[in-house]
DNA sequence: CAATGCAGGTAAACC
DNA sequence: TGGTTTACCTGCATT
């Protein structure tokens, strides 16, 4: 493949935007890392329920809210009114209040969360990712990818939210941003994502939060 | 103070 | 069956 000039540009431009941020993302992503690592089940849960918050919401008060009712015990101990009153920051949240109390109760066992377990018995992230979207109302492929990246498990997947898109199509990775995504659509844009990725350079973990950060000016999650 | 834009999409209904 | 449209729904920053 033949690159034309603007796309070269890009590229270099991108790869240095990647050298200034690079040690700031590293960082981040041992971050995640260490959550799986040596993160209880609660832990684990708690960065679900964040990737069940952030759909059209902002990504720091949905955070907020998690804490919020982390403090309260809510997270495993909340009715479902309960918490849909108390995440007023986050959109939808009478939908999103129901999908908390969903997936605790899918991943309940015996009183206690059994997530770990579960998340760690697929072969890899992908088929991790596809039980997720199967099982736990309210995630679809991007937010199993967003969840799975945030405990440490997305260095091969990809998060196209609207930043993401938005990047690709300025870099004709895309010719156009699609007002719905089906599983098919997703899966071949992220194979796209995946090659860009490997001509620009930058990991594809990297290349997400790099994207990200470029869009809203910081490095979250 | 009122109007406007925007926020890391998904489920369900529809045809 | 698979692609498209609609409901979900509101706080907060900016103009």
């Amino acid at each position: 493949m033949s690159l034309n000039k603007s796309k070269k540009s890009y590229l270099k431009e991108l790869y240095d935007f990647w050298l200034s941020r690079r040690n700031e993302i590293s960082s981040r992503l041992g971050d995640f890392r260490s959550v799986w690592k040596n993160g209880t089940d609660e832990r684990i849960f708690e960065e679900l329920v964040f990737c069940l918050f952030t759909p059209q919401s902002k990504a720091k008060s949905c955070w907020a809210s998690v804490c919020f009712l982390k403090d309260r015990n809510l997270i495993m101990k909340g009715k479902h009114g309960q918490i849909a009153k108390r995440i007023n920051t986050v959109r939808f949240r009478n939908n999103k209040a129901k999908y908390l109390v969903s997936a605790r109760r899918l991943f309940a066992n015996s009183g206690k969360l059994d997530i770990k377990r579960i998340i760690s018995s697929f072969p890899d992230a992908a088929s991790a990712r596809e039980w997720l979207v199967k099982n736990v109302k309210g995630m679809g492929y991007k937010e199993a990818g967003h969840f799975l990246r945030n405990i440490g498990l997305g260095e091969e997947i990809a998060i196209l939210d609207r930043h993401i898109l938005k990047n690709l199509k300025t870099a004709g990775v895309i010719g156009r941003i699609p007002k719905t995504i089906s599983a098919k659509e997703y899966l071949t844009i992220e194979q796209k994502m995946i090659e860009f990725s490997k001509s620009a350079g930058i990991p594809l973990s990297h290349l997400d939060l790099l994207l990200w950060c470029r869009e809203t000016g910081e490095i979250f999650k």
